[in-house]
DNA sequence: TTCGTGACGTGCA
DNA sequence: GTGCACGCCACGA
């Protein structure tokens, strides 16, 4: 296995972490894979995962809070409706992480 | 090998 | 609050 492959095992593992009702930064992410300033690559791994994926990726949104699609996009939906299902609240796009945020 | 790109973060105006 | 520049890491052309 390479070690990028490894990277990505351990977000992954991570973000199976994340409890219900309870959201991440991408960066925050990262750094609790043992990964710090690594961000961008929470991005490009979440965007791999498969449609069906058990694992909770609509609970990592970006360091301001608020979900990184674009407002009119389908992804943008999903992640929305899935985190008001979880019973976070959402004010346009924005979650408040200090009524939300994990914390480890 | 180099370069552009991306579901990002931080600092600053 | 918003926008921009720059830094960061991985990947594909």
């Amino acid at each position: 296995m390479s070690e990028s492959q490894q990277r990505q095992q351990q977000l992954l593992q991570t973000l199976a972490a994340v409890p219900f009702g309870r959201v991440v930064t991408y960066g925050q992410l990262a750094e609790l894979a043992g990964l710090p300033r690594a961000a961008r690559l929470v991005g490009s791994t979440l965007k791999k995962l498969p449609a069906d994926t058990t694992l909770p990726w609509h609970r990592v949104i970006n360091a301001s809070g608020r979900i990184s699609f674009p407002i009119d996009s389908d992804g943008y939906r999903r992640q929305r409706a899935r985190l008001l299902d979880e019973g976070i609240e959402i004010q346009g796009n924005r979650v408040s992480l200090t009524r939300y945020r994990w914390q480890p």
